[in-house]
DNA sequence: TTCCTTTATTAATCTACATTAATGCACAAC
DNA sequence: GTTGTGCATTAATGTAGATTAATAAAGGAA
């Protein structure tokens, strides 16, 4: 079976944290299957700040969405030291339309949250749905991944405490 | 070829303008191709407030993302009379991992904007790359695409022509 | 340990966008 | 024709969250 002989020659490669996987305006035929540790991809406006697209802990998958003779838009780093499985873009692994669709259904809620709900809502659904990752990142990147500075989560948590 | 047989079984339905082929809260086992037309998703916030997810000229694709199983988030509307193809969820003709890989795209596009672009410069994205889709929908549901009221839409149109 | 850098918090001020409300316009129903 | 009914625009006011700045605590490197 073809895939079973391409799962044969995967290899991991291990990330210390902080070290960058890939940036923003290279090529990067691969995207990156998590053994363990946490990875986020992010983009860096042209004011210099980072917007976290996403979060990729274990058994996740974290790679750019580009087709893959174009320049990525992300940059992915390791907020943890990890261990990753790199597979290439056009790897018939990827193939897998269930997860495909499921994905499609993470960003749709995330949208359609982005659009709908204050800042005090997004943290609460963000710690609800993704308490195990919420433990494990600095105050300052759940606000960038909520779209809000770390100030504003300050006063966000304090008010919500009040009530 | 089962997908051939598939298609020969597709019919056509005919949408008039304003009517709703989706509710949110129910089930619905079908996605649509657009024939011809134009055709919306959307949410309803607990406030009654609509919030555009996308739009569906023709040859596009529109529908919920989640299990078919479960219940929709998403009300679907035509905005222009349309002709659509209902295709079940799980056709084959769905599993087409490339479009699927390109709709990610474009969502984490959208994301990526909605956290760090201001509303002037999301709608002279919007208008750039969906040159054709603004002109044919009303400005408020432009504003409602794009995250923001018809009256700031409005003021944003006039600052940027004060230009 | 000390020093240094990063992170979290708080407060004061600022601003983009929301809300509310009023006006004019287009278009469909009668 | 007249009377809606919905849409776009403008202006006045309100507010969520950004910005700036100061402080304190926590973690890393030497």
């Amino acid at each position: 079976m073809y895939a079973i002989k391409k799962v044969e020659k995967l290899k991991r490669i291990e990330v210390k944290k902080g070290q960058i996987l890939q940036r923003a305006d290279y090529l990067n035929k691969k995207v990156y299957q998590v053994e363990s540790g946490l990875l986020r991809s992010y983009s860096i406006d042209e004011n210099g700040k980072e917007h976290i697209f996403m979060f990729a802990p274990e058994n996740w998958l974290i790679g750019d969405g580009v087709p893959k003779d174009e320049p990525c838009q992300l940059f992915i780093d390791a907020i943890e030291d990890s261990v990753v499985i790199p597979i290439e873009r056009d790897s018939p692994l990827l193939s897998d339309s269930k997860k495909l669709i499921r994905r499609v259904e993470v960003l749709k809620n995330r949208i359609i949250k982005l659009m709908s709900a204050s800042a005090i809502e997004r943290y609460e659904d963000f710690i609800e749905t993704y308490p195990n990752i919420a433990q494990r990142v600095p105050q300052k990147m759940i606000a960038s991944y909520l779209g809000i500075t770390p100030e504003a989560l300050s006063t966000v948590k304090r008010n919500r405490l009040k009530k």
